[in-house]
DNA sequence: AGGCTCATGTAACCGGTTACATGATTAT
DNA sequence: ATAATCATGTAACCGGTTACATGAGCCT
């Protein structure tokens, strides 16, 4: 229900409707938690249902009607109840297919598993640029207390900077290693 | 599916059973793939259906009964595919509830914000310890072939090693940060 | 005329988790 | 005794993906 929490999560920051929340996955969270609209709006009914937020119709006659959710009391417990819990156990392990991939790279003829890496390489790089566009959208808010959220928000845009780079560091140290060995073979 | 070319890419090596697969798992792709037993005997009767593999029981008197699966040429074919497809574009991004929780920990105060970091770095130092161990388990093996197979397992040991190293400097650099603007504030 | 943005959803499916169930042998 | 290891599975559930459906207004 971590997508639940991450509604929540915006939700205190203002009322919104399904749609604005998908905008603000993409443009947010996208990098570490990305969420289909159909998800979302499936995790909205769940939300409504537990008491955590409630939706109200907003009629609008230029453009489509639209539910603006607002986070109730019970949500906002819960949502922090959620934060204060912490550093859960797997906080450290995630999941990737290609590092499956890499893991039997034994398989094929290192020029081959040196594309595989050098695609990823390039995959990571393109990453970074998309990503230098972005940290001025973050930008600087009024109130402290919007300073004080962005520090966080900034946080996570570090960690997935210094993520993608380490990447690039790896993915060129194994391509190195199997040139050489590709040159020690001819 | 990648469950399923995860088990067809140690049947490759040999035959094994489902417990096997479980250890093999366990052992090896933890880091980035971790995987129940119960999924792992569903996706073998799934690979089975497929004709993917082929599991001959083996009848112990000691030990319980044993089903012994091997890789089919059709097993092999879909695996070399799945291998030769090379890096997906989904290669760069991951998921963690643990940085969506950053993302919002301008819901919470400093201190807090900063224990809940301290935390996730202490459970980094401790993995990165336990990983200390592994590097030998690995080790060297007899054949060229086997040492070739060795190298793309250090990668990902590698990446693992790496990936976690990140994770404390970024947290220490959040600490800090935090730290910081208590004293700031003070 | 065609495509984009706004706006909300349903249905089928799949991959994965949690919990439970069984039962023999071997080591401490 | 009891804990661990060997060994295989089922059932309920949940989180998430893919594909599809609808429809108005605005821009080029």
């Amino acid at each position: 229900m971590s997508l639940g929490f991450g509604i929540l999560g915006f939700l205190n920051y203002g009322p919104m409707s399904g749609y604005d929340l998908v905008k603000a996955f993409e443009s947010s969270l996208q990098f570490f938690w990305h969420a289909q609209n159909s998800q979302i709006y499936l995790e909205l009914k769940k939300l409504e249902k537990k008491g955590y937020i409630d939706g109200e119709t907003v009629i609008q006659s230029d453009r489509p009607n639209k539910k603006i959710f607002s986070i109730t009391e019970a949500g906002k417990r819960a949502f922090m109840d959620w934060l204060a819990k912490g550093a859960e156990e797997d906080a450290t392990h995630f999941k990737s297919a290609f590092l499956m991939k890499v893991f039997f790279g034994g398989n094929m003829p290192p020029a081959q598993s040196a594309d595989m890496l050098r695609k990823f390489k390039a995959d990571c790089e393109t990453y970074l640029e998309k990503m230098g566009e972005t940290p001025d959208s973050i930008g600087k808010y009024g109130s402290n207390k919007e300073k004080y959220q962005t520090l966080y928000w900034q946080f996570t845009v570090d960690f997935g900077y210094c993520f993608i780079k380490t990447c690039i560091e790896w993915a060129a140290r194994c391509i190195q290693k199997l040139e050489n060995l590709e040159n020690e073979m001819r």
